[in-house]
DNA sequence: TTAAATCAAGTAAACGTTTACGTTGGATTA
DNA sequence: TAATCCAACGTAAACGTTTACTTGATTTAA
């Protein structure tokens, strides 16, 4: 591998002034640039960023955990953070940490080592000896899609319970009154619960009723848990004309057994999701959803690490992205 | 930042002796050791990364370039190059390239200057360029859903032409005889091509005609491609009873503009996707596919790089993954 | 009892940069 | 003509490790 000093031999000159050229700081002739330039073409010489990082003592690269580097949501959030990340000249390590605990330690501590400029924590509650670890490295973190109730930590994240009234508020202005939810993880407290907040809030502000047994706890958010859940909530909720489903997934896995039923969407019964997938638009009929703007997210994220050491400051102001209502063919105006 | 040195201080031995007890190599007392280690625990020392790849010459850190990571496919395709990384302590860095030239060679100029100890290139054609920067880099790289026939580079991939092969015989086999295809890009050596000639000569061994108008070639391997795609197919090719589509994506931009022409899958007509993608089975009803097994290509891709590196090899054997039929519910039995 | 061997531990060079500081020599000033 | 200044460099230390080599004490062998 050819270095700096192979450089400054052959082209006559001290590492210092190859070093000033290659920074170009202020210190020698157009000639001797010129010179340099050109013997640095010729040997292919490329700048070891190890060596700088060794005395910068910064590594131009941030660190990102994902509970599930493969979903959907995420490759978007990821999308957005790398954007940012490339633009100010970062690279962006992702960590996949399948909701481990002993998993997301080793990484934290890797990242650690690596000397990582920042971290993004997505879709993942903070816990106590996380934040605890992250703290002693002592570099920006941000939250996204997810928060701390405990420690102020900047985050990023549409308003959850706002986002669940504005999908219900759909369902109602269409005349819907008989609402029920498929809801994810009752004792998630990030994103479980404020959206069945939402859909009540919803439901009494247009004095409707909304008992326990219009709403229906799943494990999750996935498309199984819609189709557990569907079920559970005709059996339990009669006369149901439309369902809010806390994620898209949800909503899909609901539509496919509804379709084996034999009740139409949104003939039969309206649906309306909750992300924005690319998976929605491609439905049958295509769904009508809360878009959260994932890879938006991402990049106000990245940018919120890199504010932050720019401007050396140890946190910075988090921000609650707007959700938006996307009208597709899922909901019938009754 | 506690460096090696406040150990050494602290533990009143040199930073030897530390560095010893860090990489458990032999050369000291068992006292020294315990007494050590406390020091390391009590200043919450972690050894620096960066330093450490100064001296071994490696960075513990592949690099990924993806035409676009919010795929469905790249992200599954991450997760497992990022499983195997791990188990390997190495860490990830992901690249989205856009398919364009200038990001590319941005990358991969990045990419160089950190020193990553290798490089996976993603479902995009390894122009002449690109190779001879890489080339120049002296890391094994190793090539996933894509291949070169200029240069010898290892590549992991199924067999498109013999996977599409696969999907119209069991077409054939279900009884149809009349089958159109919709194809991704025509200049696509990679993943074009291949799968047309697969769909020919499954026509072909079963004694069925397949003409030019039974061929539609779009731009790419999209939704819209799908829908578009289906029209065209329609008018130009009669009396179809099944549709061969490139890619899920293409299938499922088919399925939902045959569905608002009121022709149903699979009663009116059957479908075969290609890839196999999460949303295959959310479909309604669930696409019958081909899977292409996309994490374990990445891991596959990942086990090769790392394999280079330990036997200290320029190349390795490619792999061609088995592709499988997954039978669902759109392909009807005459 | 002594030479040899073993072992714990230290010293210092090396990895490839950046940068504070020192050194030239020619141009400008007094 | 000497003093001063400044641009254009060079020198060497520093960043935090690893590791070849050295040292000195203790054990072993004869």
């Amino acid at each position: 591998m050819v270095t700096i000093k192979d450089v400054a031999k052959q082209a006559n000159v001290s590492i210092a002034t190859v070093s000033r050229i290659l920074n170009n700081q202020p210190g020698y002739t157009e000639k001797t640039r010129m010179k340099v330039q050109q013997v640095i073409e010729e040997l292919g010489y490329k700048p070891n960023a190890v060596a700088r990082s060794m005395i910068s003592r910064n590594t131009q690269t941030i660190g990102v955990l994902f509970p599930d580097v493969s979903s959907m949501l995420s490759s978007e959030i990821l999308r957005g953070i790398e954007d940012v990340a490339h633009q100010n000249n970062s690279s962006v390590i992702v960590c996949h940490t399948a909701e481990d605990g002993i998993r997301t330690h080793k990484y934290l501590k890797l990242l650690h080592e690596k000397r990582v400029d920042g971290l993004i924590f997505v879709s993942e509650s903070l816990c106590e000896e996380y934040y605890e670890t992250i703290k002693s490295m002592d570099i920006p973190l941000v939250l996204v899609s997810t928060m701390s109730y405990k420690h102020q930590v900047p985050y990023v994240k549409v308003d959850d319970c706002n986002a669940a009234y504005t999908a219900v508020n759909h369902l109602i202005e269409n005349g819907h009154t008989r609402i029920g939810m498929i809801s994810g993880n009752q004792h998630d407290l990030i994103a479980g619960r404020p959206r069945v907040e939402g859909f009540k809030e919803a439901m009494q502000h247009n004095g409707l009723q909304a008992g326990e047994d219009d709403v229906v706890y799943q494990d999750g958010f996935s498309f199984i848990d819609g189709k557990g859940g569907v079920v559970r909530l005709l059996e339990q909720s009669r006369n149901l004309t439309a369902i809010f489903a806390a994620s898209d997934d949800i909503a899909i896995g609901a539509m496919s057994v509804l379709h084996k039923m034999g009740r139409k969407v949104p003939e039969d019964i309206s649906i309306i999701g909750y992300d924005n997938l690319p998976t929605a638009e491609m439905m049958i009929p295509p769904l009508t959803t809360i878009a959260q703007p994932f890879s938006e997210m991402g990049a106000n994220a990245s940018e919120m690490i890199f504010h932050m050491l720019k401007d050396k400051v140890k946190s910075t102001q988090s921000r609650i992205m707007r959700h938006e209502l996307v009208v597709r063919e899922s909901v019938k105006k009754l």
